[in-house]
RNA sequence: GUCCCUAUCGUCUAGAGGCCUAGGACACAGCCCUUUCAAGGCUGCAACACGGGUUCGAAUCCCGUUGGGGACGCCA
């Protein structure tokens, strides 16, 4: 029978989800579903300095608006401590590892020292050598230590990747490396071995960042005889200056783009292709069609600069992939939830307004705010357009015919309007353009817009003959 | 600095020795559609980092150089 597969996220709770951790969930999530295997979420807050819950809802957050549901979790390191310590116990008395005393002093001048002769800082072993009864001794005194791992010095330590193939990296340079801290703490190289053997993860699929710490990892899983977990190394999402993606290169937290009104559909799909391809030709991808298609084997080398330019033209892919009774729900919903009192408004009407955007937006934080002119009879007539459509010869007259059609309108759509404008334009001898956007201008403020007619339509009479008014007799060249 | 990873259009990528006069997508430009803007359609622009090998043949394999990234914590 074959191994059931088990992969985790083990976010260290220091601030929001990111991401490119964001990505590393996405794809043991992937992979997890495709394989019918378990994703476990493990919160790594063993740094308690550092750790705030803030975070960790933040974390869980964005994983629930991914849509990257945990089958087990989340874990918590800091609730299993017992478990550290018993290991401890364990590694210490078996001879693979062993206290050390020196102070952070001591370590930093030797930091110091590596650094002046230009050579790598590995620890110098000064306590490797103490006697075992000695050492219990000042233990048991309360005097402070570490834990270290006995790195063997000789020989080299391979690495089997998934994505990399062999990684070799010689012992020499590991360092005896910490394992447990002066307070008892386990490090993240001692906590992330332990807990992976024990929560029977069996593929890590975690960040490049991370490989020059494998290496440490295998040796602690020979140290206590474990069957180490297969490991796939994904490449770095970057910013546009290719560096490691930081706060300095914008918004990084997943849930900024919720805010912003992206989709989750576009963000999984977006995520996916940065360092994953299916083949030569398909870019949209939907959340069954990544799981139906993910696979270890297809992810790349190579770093990945996030791209935001793709994700809105992503988003606008799934956007409309949705359809739009969908499309509405979700726009009334963000805009609910971002001041607008969606109540006030008849649903129809609304769902008619949104219809009218959606596609001329980028993400549902612009569509509420192309959104402005129909909601509010409140709202900034922009400047050029003015200057460009109003504030000219023969404006004024222009409007004032638009007042006149209008008002003897029976109905103020398409097929009432269209014939008469034409009519119209014919008769004052103005392109049908030009007819066009000055009313354009008085009804948005804006020269761009959907369709005039649509506009019309979802103003009515009322508000668009005060708002053509208001145009002439403010905004046209006196 | 040391070690590790990496290298195809501006960006995301396809490419596992001949299918490559290197394909797709985003972006950009032009055209079409058109009441504006989007959307859509068409066209265009644009890349195998460099140098050596191996081979009848290399974007693909090997070596080196250069560039980029990462790690070097009692952070994760």
């Amino acid at each position: 029978m074959a191994e059931t597969i088990r992969v985790r996220f083990a976010p260290s709770p220091t601030g929001y989800l990111h991401v490119g951790g964001a990505r590393t969930a996405l794809f043991n999530w992937l992979f997890a579903r495709r394989q019918g295997g378990r994703f476990v979420l493990r919160i790594e807050d063993t740094d308690e300095a550092r750790s705030t819950d803030e975070a960790i809802n933040q974390i869980i957050e964005g994983l629930r608006w991914l849509g990257l549901d945990w089958d087990e979790g989340p874990h918590f390191q800091s609730k299993r401590l017992d478990l550290y310590r018993a290991a401890a116990d364990q590694i210490l008395e078996s001879g693979h590892a062993y206290r050390c005393f020196c102070t952070n002093e001591r370590l930093e001048t030797l930091r110091e020292e590596a650094k002046a002769a230009k050579k790598l800082f590995v620890y110098d072993r000064k306590c490797a050598s103490l006697d075992p009864a000695e050492s219990g001794r000042r233990a048991a005194a309360g005097e402070p230590h570490v834990l270290r791992l006995r790195v063997p010095d000789e020989g080299v330590a391979a690495v089997e990747d998934l994505i990399r193939g062999t990684v070799k990296v010689d012992r020499s340079q590991l360092g005896d490396f910490v394992l447990t801290r002066t307070d008892g703490m386990p490090t993240f190289n001692f906590a992330n071995v332990i807990d992976d053997h024990d929560m029977g993860i069996t593929h890590v699929i975690r960040g490049e960042d991370h490989l020059p710490n494998t290496p440490r990892h295998l040796l602690l899983y020979r140290a206590f005889g474990y069957e180490p977990p297969r490991f796939a190394h994904v490449p770095m999402i970057l910013g546009p200056d290719r560096a490691k993606l930081s706060k300095r290169h914008g918004a990084v937290s997943v849930l900024a783009y919720r805010d912003e009104g992206y989709l989750p559909e576009a963000m999984v799909n977006f995520l996916a292709l940065l360092g994953w391809s299916l083949d030569d030709k398909t870019d949209f991808l939907t959340r069954e069609q990544l799981i139906e298609n993910f696979s270890i084997e297809r992810i790349n080398k190579a770093g990945a600069i996030f791209n935001l330019e793709k994700l809105q033209w992503l988003n606008g892919v799934h956007f409309r992939a949705l359809g739009e009774a969908e499309s509405t729900r979700r726009a009334r919903e963000f805009m609910a939830a971002h001041g607008v009192n969606v109540e006030a408004y008849d649903h129809g009407w609304l769902d008619k307004i949104i219809a009218l955007q959606i596609e001329r937006s980028r993400n549902l934080a612009q569509l509420q705010q192309n959104l402005r002119y129909f909601l509010s009879d409140e709202f900034q007539h922009d400047e050029k357009a003015v200057a460009k459509h109003l504030r000219k010869e023969g404006a004024a007259p222009l409007l004032n015919e638009w007042i006149q059609l209008l008002s003897a309108a029976p109905a103020l759509d398409h097929e009432t309007l269209e014939p008469q404008l034409r009519a119209l334009s014919e008769r004052l001898q103005v392109s049908f353009s030009k007819l066009m956007q000055p009313c354009r201008v008085a009804l948005t403020g804006v020269d761009a817009s959907p369709g005039l007619f649509d506009v019309l339509d979802a103003l009515g009479k009322e508000r668009a003959l005060k708002r053509l008014a208001y145009a002439r007799d403010h905004l046209c060249k006196a």
